[in-house]
Parts: structure tokens; sequence; C-alpha cells
DNA sequence: AAAGAGACTGTAAACGTTTACTGCGTGTGC
DNA sequence: GCACACGCAGTAAACGTTTACAGTCTCTTT
């Protein structure tokens, strides 16, 4: 792990300037001769070129940041899955930052940016604050932000349409003849807890149909917890016959405690999930499910990153993705005979 | 995003010279007066390190890279989720090279550590070639490999244990009295197909059970195409009891087309998975798996990276993490009475 | 009161590139 | 045969830090 050679090991080894071998590694115009000396030479002495060195003079590092809670998220990851590709062709590098979704650890990734280590950052924030704002009005680099930021925020922005895609769901549950349809939700403090909450009950009202209270329960995004959102909800109201959960972990929440509670999916209650991850196809019966487009969002806030680092200054673009919904198993139990949901002589009491 | 101030902006703005500011800024003792001065000027044009040229003068970046085939693999994530925070609290920032595979952008990789863009690289290959083992040897920073590696090439190696992993879980099977064991596996000319086959074979004859060609199909390591294998095998060996999957997709694979057969799962054959990934607990019947212990390899290739950078040179240490086995409803379907499997009188005929 | 010690501070070089500028040599046009 | 243009190559500065070294100032000691 010795020293490599720098250019001016290869200058000396080619007896020309240190200017030449830089012009010849970077293709500007050089006499053949000159070209041949300094690539037998690179050659050689096995040659690369220091990017730090690079970047303090080109002022790029060729690496962009991608910031968001926790890999372990299948939305995250979903977006991380369709950025690399992207960034990898535009040739920069990834630089991974997981901030278990605590503000602070934002703001200081955000304030990391005047470092300079980084041309430019996506981020996926939990939640925007005031102090997010300030931040990003002041940012030493090109942001783009995945989640809702208000208007004349300067940066480039890609959302989801959460309200949408709940509405295609309870639209859905509603054409199937459900009307006592649940809503099992995370914390509402949370940016995607609030929209989905109002966003159900919008719309129940779209549909006509009366918003009950007791038809709601909060719990967190996980599969336990909201498990146990679901066993309350049952008990308080034993007549529910949908149930809109959050994201998917609350669906298989809710699908195990159905299931322990004798009551068929979907006969006797439908269940809809949100985000279409991997374990919606995967559970059994498999989850009807709301993509928010994760995988639609990172590739276009990735574009968008790409386009102004090339192209610098330009307005601020808002792109939206649109909701699809995933219909399986757990809503219309239409798929092939042996995928019905197990008879109802196998429930408990 | 006008140009950030440097140390020279506040070494103007405080009236001392560069080092002075360097100094303060990196809490070498200083005189009171000078510290507040330089400290203020800081405060007041909002000063951040420039990260690029600091790693220039010390050579080090304070990031490290991890190189595998696909984040979308859940073995791999589960991997990238604990180096992330070992990484994170030793000072590293993470970057992240998807290879899809391709050896030469695995040998890209390696010889990017020419760059110096990083201090230190994990790498988790699909199968380590000669070139491979030539970067390695030249490799210009640190590397710890994932996966198993020659005696004496000169990299710290974490590597699992699959052999004795097939073996737990076919020593399960066995104990629950399935005699008749197939193995579904993924291409032979990977490193894990052939460990896992060779396990396979080695497993049943520790068990004195013959091993018999027609009880293995080869697919990939896919669902669908597992599923394909999976009747392939079926159709053979109607008379197989019980499924040893080389991964978890493929299981699911499995357990789709035993359903759809009109198999019951374990009833009818029992079935097992690898990697123990998300998946297995979600799916229905929940999948018995064996891990390989990803998670621990990640860490433990995190902190022999880390503790390396920190302590400079050592013999290359090799770690080997046990697998473990997660005993689910596939196997024994002993979960609560409403887990077990559902009901024979729906099979198609 | 002079010398020496000690505490800070400033100057300048270095890390490895890129690039503006200058200079040299050749060839062309008159 | 001379001026000029032009193509290349070399010198040196710059990017923003860190740090060795030397210099200054103050305080203590004799």
């Amino acid at each position: 792990m010795a020293d490599g050679p720098t250019i001016t090991t290869i200058a000396e080894r080619a007896g020309v300037s240190i200017a030449s071998v830089s012009r010849v590694l970077n293709g500007l115009p050089t006499r053949q001769e000159t070209v041949r000396k300094v690539m037998a030479a690179a050659e050689e002495l096995g040659y690369v070129r220091n990017a730090v060195a690079r970047s303090l003079k080109s002022r790029r590092t060729h690496q962009v940041a991608f910031a968001m809670a926790d890999v372990g998220n299948p939305a995250y990851l979903a977006m991380l899955r369709q950025i690399q590709p992207v960034l990898k062709s535009a040739g920069y590098r990834l630089v991974l930052h997981s901030t278990d979704a605590v503000v602070a650890d934002e703001i200081d990734v955000l304030h990391s940016l005047g470092e300079r280590y980084v041309d430019g950052l996506i981020m996926s924030p939990l939640r925007v604050t005031e102090q997010h704002l300030d931040m990003l009005a002041a940012a030493r680099a090109p942001v783009v932000i995945i989640g809702s930021v208000p208007e004349g925020t300067p940066v480039d922005n890609v959302r989801a349409d959460s309200r949408t895609g709940v509405k295609l769901a309870i639209d859905h549950l509603y054409r199937l003849g459900r009307r006592t349809i649940g809503m099992v939700n995370g914390p509402t403090d949370t940016v995607p807890g609030a929209a989905r909450g109002a966003a159900y009950r919008e719309a129940l009202e779209d549909l006509g149909l009366p918003y009950d209270e007791e038809l709601v329960e909060i719990g967190d995004f996980y599969r336990a917890e909201g498990g146990r959102a679901v066993a309350a909800l049952l008990e308080r109201r034993p007549d529910v016959d949908a149930l809109m959960c959050a994201n998917d972990l609350i669906a298989l929440g809710a699908l195990d405690v159905l299931r322990a509670a004798g009551r068929r999916v979907p006969h006797d209650v439908a269940v809809a999930g949100m985000d279409d991850t991997d374990l919606a196809a995967a559970s059994w019966p498999s989850l009807t499910s709301v993509s928010l487009g994760s995988a639609e969002r990172g590739k276009a806030a990735a574009e968008l990153l790409v386009d102004r680092l090339k192209n610098g200054d330009r307005e601020p673009r808002r792109v939206t993705v649109p909701p699809r919904l995933a219909v399986r198993a757990s809503t219309t139990g239409e798929e092939p005979a042996p995928y019905q949901a197990p008879g109802a002589e196998r429930g408990t009491p």
C-alpha cells in the first residue's frame, strides 16, 4: 500500500511537464509523441487519478448524497434502488445517510453540505420543520426533497399523492360493497399519518359515508402494534367489514389478528394496505395495496438532481407521482381457487 | 449559493493568520483572545470546513465504500443496515456501490480505490475470480471481503457457513420424520449455489439418506423460476415430503406451487428456505429458514474495517459467522390453531 | 536590567490536480 | 528572408486545508 504515483511521477518518467501529463490524461490536444510517452509511463506505473485533488481544483466531487430515515423501510429502499442507477449512469457516486427520522440528524446532513463532499443531495424527511426550511434556503448545494415542501421553497420537489391514493383504495372497497370501512393509522403527528387520516375522512365524505371516530384507530407504523390497533378496533366495532391500513406492515398485523379472531379475509373483512411493498405480494392472502410510487419518486428525484447539476440554475420544479392501486386477494379474493381464503370451519370461536 | 467562506476569509475578519484559524478550529492550544475572535468570525460567516481540502492534506476521506450486487437483495440489505451504524459512529460516511453481480464492475470498484476517494472498502462479491485476487493484492486501501477468499489473501475476511446452515435445516426435516427431501437450488456456477448444493448432498450422506439426482432441481434464485423448478420436481417425484430451498424467494415460489397443487404445507410437504429474510416471517404459512447471519456478517465486516483503519497494519483476520435455524410454520405447523395450514378440502384435483 | 524560557503567532510549504499565461519552434505568406 | 501565426509545452498559480519552522512578545529568573 505504498504511496501511489502522481502526475509528478509520470512527468519525470516521461520526461515532460506535469501540465502535459494532465492534458494528455484529460484528452486535450497534444502531440502524438507526447501522448504516447505519457500513456506508457502511466500504464507502467499503474497510475490512477486522485479524486480528492481533482475535486479540490474542479470544485466537483461527482458524489451525491441520499438521506432518508432508514434503509430498512421498503419505501426508502425502493427509492434507493431507482436512484442508484440514475446516478451511476450520470457518473456520480452515492453517499448514503440514515437519519433514523431524527430531525437533528437531518439538519446535520443539510449543514454538512457546506463541507462540499457532495455535489448535491436527495432527501426524504419524515416531516419538514421550520429549521429544515431555513437550512434549505441556505443550502450550499442543490437539494431535491422527496416529500412536500411549502410553495416557494427554493428546491426541486417530488411528492406523492397519498390523498388520491387513499381515495383509490376506499373507492375500491366501496365498489366491492363494503360500507363499514375502518382506518388503522400511524401517528398523526407525522406527515404521512396526518395526510392519510385526512384523506380517509375526505374519501368517505365523497362517497356519502359517515365519518365515525370509532372506526379509526391509531398505533404506529409497524406490524405488532398495527395488529394491536386492529384488535382494539374489532373489539369496539365487530361490524367493520373493511380495513384501510396506513401501510403494509399494519395490514400484515391486521391479517394476523383477523386470522386469530377467525375472521375470513376478504369474505368477512377486506384489508387494504399502502406502499405496495414486496411483503404485499408475499403475504397470504396477498395484500391489496396502494402504491405511492416510491420507485418512481426516487427515479424522478435523481433525474431532477442530475439535470440541475448539469444545467445549473433554473426554476425549482415540482413533480407529483400519481398513486396506483395493486388489487390482490385481501380485497377481491379472486385469485385462482386454491388462493381463496381458508374455509371458515377452522376459525376460533 | 455563493462561494462559502474559507479559513482565509475568517483570518481576515478576525485579523489573524490562517494558521491560527486552523489551530483554533482543530482545538490546538491557542490564546483565549484569539480563540474568541476566530470563533466569532466563523460563527458570523457560517463557516463550514471544506472536507475535500482537508482530505487532500490529511490523506483521509472519512468515507468507506460498500460494494455488493444489489441493494434489493435482502441479504445485502441486512448487511448494509448493520454496516451503516458502525461506520457512522466511527465517523465514516458510506459510499454505496451496486455492481449487479457484474465482475467487471467489481473490478472497477477495486481499481477505483486508487482514486483515494475512500479510506477503505467492504465488498461482497458473488464469486471471487483470479482477477479479484490480483486486484486485492494490489489494493490501494484496506479491503474487507464478505465471502470466502483463499488462504493467504491479504485482506480481512468474513464468511458464512452455508454448509452447516444447510445441514441444520436438513437435520431438522429429518427429525420431523421426512425422508424424501428435495433440493431446489439456484445456478451451481455461483458461489452460494455450489456451496448449498454440495452441503445438501453431504447432509444427506451424514444422515445415511441416499443422494438422488431426481430430487434436485436447478432454477435461479427468484420466486417465479423457483416455483417452476418446484413444479418440475413435483411432477418427477410426487412422493417428495420436504423441500430444501436455496433461498427464501425460491421457497415462496414453492409455497405458491404447492398451494396450487393442493399439497398442504407442512402436512404433505415441509418447506425450508434460506437467508431468513423479512419475507419468511411475513409469508403464509410463515417460512422456516436458515439464517446465514447476513446482519452479523455486515456488522463484523464493518468492525474489522474500522479497526484496521484505526490501528493500521496487523495480520489479516478471518471471522466465520455461524448459521441459525429459524423454525416456523412451514415445517412444524405448530403455530397457534388459526395459523395451521388451510384444510385439504379446498385443494385442486 | 539582561538573558533565557515559554507561549503564541505568522510565514510558507505541501497535499495532487487543473489551467492561464508565456515562450519556443516551425511553417506560411509576402 | 522576414514577420507573423500557430501548435505545443512548460512555468506557476490556484483550489482550502494542515503543519513545520521561525519569529515575536511577555514573563521569570538571576
